[in-house]
RNA sequence: CGCGGGAUGGAGCAGUCUGGUAGCUCGUCGGGCUCAUAACCCGAAGGUCAUAGGUUCAAAUCCUAUUCCCGCAACCA
């Protein structure tokens, strides 16, 4: 297949430790990829941490290590709560990496030689405390930094500006002819206002103010500002360079979704986009922005306190796989909006979906055929794809098929569950214990036939959100590990002695109330 | 009038764009089943869809006004 899928998500600043929010974002993405990596063979996944800036070299220096240090510290802390959710990236960047770097340089100077970046004093309200310029709006009725009680002073510096309002048609233009580059559309309009009001934006520090950050080629005193360092990544991570750009970035690129957090859409649709157009690149296709997770209802904060790490979740409840955690991340939010999390819907959730209605389905059943058949699937017992459950099972894979492709993640999930419930149904509908019972042996078999490759789908149709519990249905199914859509197929359930009493063990146990109570007092 | 989101049975939400018997999950109550992970299936109770007007044969849905909540603008995805 020539197929491609290149999917992103943000790079997560380092200056502190990974939470759910970041997770959120990094689940959701695997959940697309593993998914397109179902359906096709070349999909790339790039992840990454942003490194450079003034608050990493404060906190650095308030630590009393080097910025690098401190991002080396802080990367691995997202590295490892990335493995631990499982998180398949193909591809990790820093933007401190020498060939982050070396590109972000080359893309300044080609900006630069477009005319597209100009040097440009201005005047403004600098605070020494914050070391940062502040607007009027942000000052205390009497002049005042809010945050130190003093009074900026005005100072002028020199710095390097980015051309954005020369592209400001185009971008406009490029939004309105691109339905569904903007994910929801909901933003779309909000986003064309921003545009209307869209300046010149500053590119460069003055050296003497962020040391820690990327050198202009040729001009000591300014250092590269986030736009042009950050935003880069999505193309210096597959080997973009001005002059020999790799293979690989002649395959990926254009980046088929950027996945990002609802309050960066600005700098993604219109900075980025004018970055592009000033390298004369291809743009991206989509820019899905996805909402907040909250936590029981109020925004997740450090002033609040109530920042939860993901592997604080998996340990309350004594979970040694991310599935659950990554199923109810990604089911928690409809498209865009924001979603909450708590402790008690977590487990009511998992308990519900997966527990309940998936994993008791499969259980139930294999206890069936062995109790029945001594865990043999006959010859006799196959069905044909006109059966109602295999209807509705091709069905619900075309319908995940399109909610993908609208990054409908947790709608997907919703599929699932529905197709599971409709399953149990049939079982009580049917009563293979009662056709066991009148000897109606092949109806009987049929039926858990059905169900069994029922089953079959849900794993691979779950597999994107839980690939250890869809791992563990396959296994107890006797199939191959395959999760590629284009086996899901009806009818090709492996018949023959499939299970046997002792092989049979719940896929997902139901999360016990204590863990959380504990939880608590810690 | 800073910008944006929201107000729907006990809880959490969908439905609002494209008006036409108010729906889902969880919880509660009653029943069923007995293959299963205190599971699963069926049924019931419970909502004048924030308020007040308006348009319409018909409004949760469209229009106008009002009230309340929550984000952003300020650590934080």
């Amino acid at each position: 297949m020539n197929e491609k899928f290149y999917l992103t998500t943000a790079i997560d600043y380092v200056n502190g430790a990974p939470h759910i929010g970041h997770a959120y974002e990094k689940i959701l993405s695997d959940v697309i990829i593993r998914h397109k990596r179902q359906l096709i063979d070349n999909a790339f996944m790039l992840t990454g941490t942003d490194e450079h800036g003034i608050k990493i070299q404060k906190t650095a220096a308030a630590k009393n290590i080097t910025p690098k240090e401190l991002c080396d510290e802080n990367f691995s802390k997202f590295e490892n709560a990335w493995k631990e959710l499982e998180i398949s990236y193909d591809k990790i960047i820093r933007t401190t990496d020498e060939e982050h770097k070396k590109v972000v340089k080359q893309i300044f100077n080609k900006l630069l030689k477009n005319g597209d970046i100009y040097k440009h004093s201005y005047t403004g309200l600098y605070c020494s405390g914050c070391e940062s310029f502040l607007s009027p709006k942000d000052l205390t009725e009497d002049g005042l930094c809010p945050d130190h009680l003093k009074k900026p002073e005005e100072i002028t510096e020199e710095n390097y500006f980015f051309k954005l309002t020369k592209y400001k048609v185009k971008i406009a233009e490029y939004i309105k002819n691109n339905p569904g580059f903007i994910l929801p559309e909901i933003r779309v309009n909000e986003l064309l206002n921003q545009l209307e009001n869209i300046e010149d934006i500053s590119v460069s520090r003055t050296k003497s103010s962020v040391q820690w950050g990327i050198g202009v080629d040729g001009d000591d005193t300014q250092t590269i500002y986030v736009w042009i360092d950050a935003l880069s990544n999505y193309i210096t991570a597959i080997g973009y360079d001005i002059n020999n750009p790799s293979e690989q970035f002649k395959k990926l690129w254009p980046a088929d979704v950027h996945v990002i957090g609802k309050d960066i859409i600005k700098f993604h649709s219109i900075y980025w986009l004018a970055i592009l157009m000033s390298l004369e690149l291809p743009l991206p296709k989509t820019i899905y922005a996805h909402g907040w997770i909250t936590i029981d209802q109020s925004k997740m904060s450090k002033s609040l306190g109530n920042v939860i790490a993901p592997h604080d979740v998996l340990k309350a409840f004594n979970l040694t796989e991310p599935d659950a955690f990554r199923y109810y991340m990604a089911s928690a939010a409809q498209s865009g909006k924001d979603g909450n999390y708590s402790d008690e819907d977590f487990k009511e959730k998992v308990n519900a979906d997966l527990a309940n209605n998936i994993g008791n389905l499969l259980n139930r059943t294999l206890n069936m055929l062995v109790k029945y058949f001594d865990g043999e699937i006959k010859q006799e017992f196959i069905s044909n794809k006109s059966c109602k459950i295999a209807i509705m099972a091709e069905n619900t894979k075309t319908q995940i098929i399109e909610a993908f492709n609208k990054y409908e993640i947790a709608e997907a999930a919703n599929l699932i569950v529905t197709f599971s419930d409709s399953v149990n149904k049939y079982v009580t509908d049917n009563a293979p214990w009662s056709l066991a019972k009148e000897e109606k042996t092949v109806e009987c078999g049929q039926v858990l036939y059905n169900v069994l490759e029922a089953m079959r789908y849900i794993a691979i149709m779950l597999y994107p959100y839980c690939p250890n519990i869809a791992k563990d249905i396959l296994i107890q199914l006797n199939e191959n590990i395959d999760f590629k859509y284009q086996n899901l197929t009806w009818g090709k359930l492996k018949i023959g002695k499939i299970t046997q009493k002792e092989n049979i063990k719940p896929v997902f146990l139901r999360l016990d109330s204590k863990f959380a109570t504990d939880k608590k007092k810690d």
